[in-house]
Order: C-alpha cells, then structure tokens, then sequence
DNA sequence: TAAATTTCGACAATCGATTGCAATTTGAAA
DNA sequence: TTTCAAATTGCAATCGATTGTCGAAATTTA
C-alpha cells in the first residue's frame, strides 16, 4: 500500500514539474475576453461589470491561478518589500527588532528580505546591492562592526530607496534613523551604581568606531564627572564584548593592585555574563564585593545568581517604531523629505548584581 | 553650516526621487549598440567582443547601472529565491535555523524571504500564498502548533515549487524533509535519567497534533518501557510549553500523594525553567529530590543553578542541511524526485539538574 | 583570390501584469 | 425612434532583461 502511494506521488511531482502556472491569459482566452479585463476584475478596479467580474474570480479560483508578482511589480514600479540587513539574524537583540518589523510589515501587506552581514562590511556591501537589484522599496539596516566608510549606503540613496539606519548608524550620512539613547541610559545605569555606594566603576567598553559604543561610553563618563569621580584609565577595557573577553577583561581588572569594585559591562549582557562567571570563580561576593551590570536585557540575565542588572532595549517595539516611520514617510512623500530621527529611551532594569544597599 | 547641508540634502532628495534608474538600453543608446550585446556583456555570455565587453562593463559602472532583477527574474522565470515560514523569527531554535540557511543559500546567490506565522495556521497560509506569488524557487517550513489540514502545503507542490519541511513536519505529505530523531533523544535522555537512579519520572508534553511532541512522547514511553517501569496517566502532563505552563504543571505534579522524583520538560527548556523555579521556590532540591531534564539547548540551561540537562539540536547545522537538500536536489532534477528525508541525531547535554549520583 | 568558417552584434519575441486610450455596448432621456 | 452619456471591454504599449535566429563582417582555409 505504502509503495503504491510513493509511486503516484512521483509521477504527479514529473507531471507538475514542466507545467505552466496559470496566468490572466489563460483565464481571458477561457473567457473569451481580453487579460485586461482579467486583470481588473483581479484588481477588483471599477468598470468591470460585476457578473463577468464573478465569473472571473470564480474561473481564477478553478485554475488555481495566482498571480505572479514579478511580472505586477516590474509593471508597477514598486514591490511592496523591505529589505533588512543587520550582523546576525540569531543575536536576540537583532531578531527581536526583526519579529517587530515583520509584525508592523505583514499588516501592510509587505514583504520583507532578510540578510545578515556576518559584521562583515564586505558582506554588508553585497547584501546592499543585492536589495538594491531587488528593487526593494526600503533598505532597513544596522551597520556591522568593522563597516569604516558608507559609500554603497550613499548608493542606496541615488538610487532613490528610502533608507531607515537603526541601532548602529551611521551618524555623518542624513537618512532615518531610529535609535536608542544609549548615552542616557548608560548614564542612568552608572548613576544607579554610584547611588548604591559603588566607588570605583570600571567600564567595558565596544569598538569605538561604532556610534552606540561610543555614546554608551559617553554616558559613563558623565556620570562619573558629575558625582566629581576621577576617571581612570586602568578601568576602562577596550574591546571587550563577548562573553570570552568580558571574562578576560576581569581577570585583569581583578589581578589590579587597586581593584575596581563595579563592573559596567556596557557592550552586552553576554560580557556582563563572562564578569559574573569570573567573580564566582574567585569567589567574589555579587553584589557585595563587585557590582555588575550588562547591556541589552537578554533573557538569561533574569535567571543568573544574582540576577544581572541591565538596559532594557525594547527590541520589537523598536522594529515596529522602524516599520512604521517607513509607512509614514510613504503616505506624506507629497512633500519634502526631511531626515528624522527617532529616539527610544531604554529602561534601566535594577536586579540582584548592583543592590549593594538592600 | 548645518542648515545649509540639510537644504542640499533635501534637495537631492526630491531630485533622486523621480529619476529614473539606469537600464541596459541607456548603457546601448550611450554606446550606440543594442541592449541584447549589453545584456550578453552583463551576462558575461560569449559572443561579445572582448573590447566591447570592457566598454560596456565601464559604462555600466560610470552610469551607476544595477540590474533589474526583477525584469530578469520574470524573464528566466527563477528567482534565485528561497521562502523560509516560521512560527516565530524570534525564538532561539528557529532563528538558529534561518542563521544556517541564511550562510547556505548566501554562498550560492540564493536570496531569503522570511515570514513568521506566529502559530497561527490562517496566518501560515497567507504567507505560503505570498511566497507562491512571488515565484520562490522553494519554500521552507516549519509547520505552526494549530495546523490542522495541509491544502497549502499541497498547494506548493502543484505550483510546481520545491517544499521542504523542517522540524515541524506533516507526516502525511511526501515532501523532502529534515527532521531531528525527537524520539531517540527523549528516549536517550529518559534512559539517562533512570540510569542516575529516578524511579518515577513525570512528563511534560506538548500539543500532539505536532509529530515532534508526539514522537518525545514515544521515548519517553520506550524508555519506560525498556527497564520495565510502570507509566501512570497522573505524571502526564498535557500542554505544559511554557514557562508558565511548565511551573503550573509542576504544582499539580508536585501537589500529587505519591510524588514524581523527577520531572522531563519534553516541551522546551522554558518549561523546565519554570519547573526549576517552582522547586526553588519550594524548597526542593534539585538534583536530589527532584532532577530536571528539558529540551533544546538553550543559552540558558548552562547558567542556572543547578544548570539544567537538555537535548541539542544543532540548530544552524540544521538550516544548512535545510538550504543544502535544495541545492542537491536543484542539481540533479534530470532524474525523478524521490521523497527525502534526513534526520539528525541530537545530543543530551547532561548538566547538573539530573546528576542524582555525583 | 575564392570559399568556408567563425565571430559579432542586431532584430524581435518573450516573460505576465498593468493601464491609457479608443471602441463598443447599454440604457436612459428626448 | 433618435441622441447622448455612461458603463464596459478591447487594443496595444509598457516595465527591463534575456535569448533564438539571422545577416554581416572578420578570419581562416583551400
């Protein structure tokens, strides 16, 4: 019995394997009217009349007709999608902003094209001008690490695509751009450290050539300046943000003769995670001895011993935010273009890892 | 300054708005050629002449000229693209798997539309519907937790486009298929759990419409069954796949006279998470009085305490599996297409919450 | 030098849907 | 019954790239 199934199975696949899918023409030439009309009807546009109008979308459904949207877009000129490309579609951060894009775009009726650049500019490069070719109406991205000039952006804009730069932007090239106020939340995050009696904050810090490590580094500086701390060089790691160089940058922070006594792992929660680990090793007392508090609110920070304090970044509203800046910008585009920004405020999340006080 | 950079800008940006994008017949009237010889140059045919060939390439660049794809597309009537279907982009399994089709298909020139059904089986339809529309070359799916028939899914197949289901498979279509060896893994890890000396073991199952929950079900039953261990309906517990749930379930469980001393969250680490919670709350000890198994490897399970045993699923090896089952089978479609499918063999992590004996 | 091959590039059709304009039909008013 | 406007439908061009066919030019061979 098994084997007669899989051998009609494998005739039908070599039958519809050649076959053509059905197209207006076919429905018009069944009809005996023109594509034109099918084509109305199908776009349910006025002057079709409304019996053969039935007709069609009944003879439609009979062929299983779909309509091909290559053929639609090229005619049209646009394509209903939005391109993304951000430096890994499997980081939390970047696939929760990417499930708020999808949910803002699917209402619309928008498609989206997905691309991840590795942190790779040169794949970045290619992933770009991939979407350009698409003829994607909308470019969404956040720049990898290592991305120094921004020329195939540039491009997207000659080529007349709206662009909308989120997270990681590029501060010189005047696009839209959704962010978050890093430089505030750091600040607040820093400030919360000082209030709970931590004295010497050492910083985590990212890649500088990247906007939001640098505001983040920004934000921890003011605070210290403005409780008048001194700022110490010896407590500012660079480059340390997975969890490898979090756990690396404290084992020298910690082998210090003046050791710090918090830990601001401003690049992730993962580095937050590497300084956690190394504390518990040395049998250092969180938050007694060392406070710590990471970045981006990963799930795990809630479940860690102590919790981890961090910044709640609302990833998937931020997507939506992006979504819907692009649909705004679509319907008043009677006028002029004018860049603008959004800014998401993040949310300071007070855990166990920083209550030196309770 | 700034302000007279924004006015230049905005300018630009209406000037840009209308123009049109350059095609291969600007690149031919430039050169005073036909477009075909553009195209074959572009194409990197034969049959241009070598000179021609560079003059053409440097005037495709001068005039910024990017290929229509779309126009290309509906002319060779592939599209070099592949539709991935998810029930949500976000969670870690799945947007594992996207990451691993993503770095397959991106070495051979595939491009990827993604779309999440968010569990629901009327979403999951209009985006298979879209991605027939727009004349994928190959869906990818991973079937949502309320589907109930499979008529889309036979729909692909008559369109002539190649389907692979992933993970969540519908058993009754002959598609190809890569799944994981859910029974053997739950079967494995409920082995290991007796072995370490637990005597009554719940169950925390998920919705068995899904061949996946259905098939750990089974292992968990063999593995009973193997060393002779009665199964009782009461440490069954049906639709325990969240945290929530996992927590609500193990109340009830750990509310029962006769206790279970050990409870397998089949459904996913979140349950076993709120399962571990629960006991933490209670008092229980784990692993002593009660071990914990859950499902999937998640970043999470490494960092509790105790950490928690789990099933790996090679997720990004997976999606690679996915996108290279399609590349091979592109490659020799001369023959018949056989129904394929490929299963992986997860692994038990084993971690502190089932280690009863050390 | 004439004949036979290659090489090169032009021509035109094609992919499938859309849309401005023209032609036809319908129905109502005169 | 005639006239006129409105409602339908048809015609044909268009979107941009690709490709089979064929003629002209260049090159080789006899």
């Amino acid at each position: 019995m098994q084997s007669i199934v899989e051998i009609y199975f494998v005739i039908f696949t070599i039958y519809m394997r050649g076959k053509k899918r059905t197209t207006i023409y076919d429905i018009a030439e069944k009809l005996n009217i023109t594509a034109s009309s099918v084509s109305r009807a199908l776009n349910n546009s006025s002057y079709v009349n409304e019996a053969t109008k039935k007709l069609i979308l009944k003879t439609a459904e009979e062929l299983n007709y779909k309509r091909n949207t290559l053929a639609s877009n090229l005619r049209k000129g646009q394509t209903k999608t939005i391109g993304v490309v951000v430096p890994r579609i499997n980081q939390n951060f970047f696939s929760n902003v990417i499930a708020g894009i999808e949910e803002a775009t699917y209402q619309k009726n928008y498609n989206l094209i997905i691309c991840q650049s590795n942190e790779s500019h040169e794949k970045e490069i290619k992933c770009v001008n991939t979407l350009i070719n698409q003829h994607v109406d909308c470019i969404v991205i956040s720049v990898s690490v290592d991305s120094n000039d921004y020329q195939h952006l540039q491009n997207v804009l000659d080529q007349g695509i709206q662009l909308i730069q989120f997270d990681r932007v590029a501060d010189e090239l005047e696009t839209l751009k959704v962010i978050n106020d890093n430089e505030q939340a750091s600040f607040e995050a820093v400030c919360h450290m000082i209030e709970q009696g931590y004295k010497k904050i050492a910083l985590l810090e990212g890649p500088q050539n990247l906007n939001i490590f640098r505001q983040r580094k920004e934000g921890y500086l003011n605070a210290l300046k403005k409780y008048n701390m001194p700022i110490r060089e010896e407590f500012i790691i660079a480059n340390a943000w997975t969890k490898e160089l979090g756990a690396e940058a404290t084992r020298k922070l910690l082998s210090l003769t003046d050791l710090p006594d918090a830990i601001f792992a401003s690049t992730s929660d993962f580095s937050a995670l590497g300084v956690l680990e190394v504390a518990n090793d040395l049998a250092i007392k969180v938050p007694s001895e060392l406070g710590i508090c990471g970045y981006s609110n990963e799930a795990f920070t809630e479940i860690t011993s102590p919790s981890i304090t961090t910044i709640d970044q609302f990833s998937v509203y931020m997507g939506k935010t992006v979504a819907n800046l692009y649909f705004q910008e679509m319907e008043n585009n009677d006028t002029v273009v004018i860049p603008k920004i959004i800014s998401i405020k993040p949310k300071l999340m007070v855990r166990g890892s920083t209550l030196k006080n309770s």
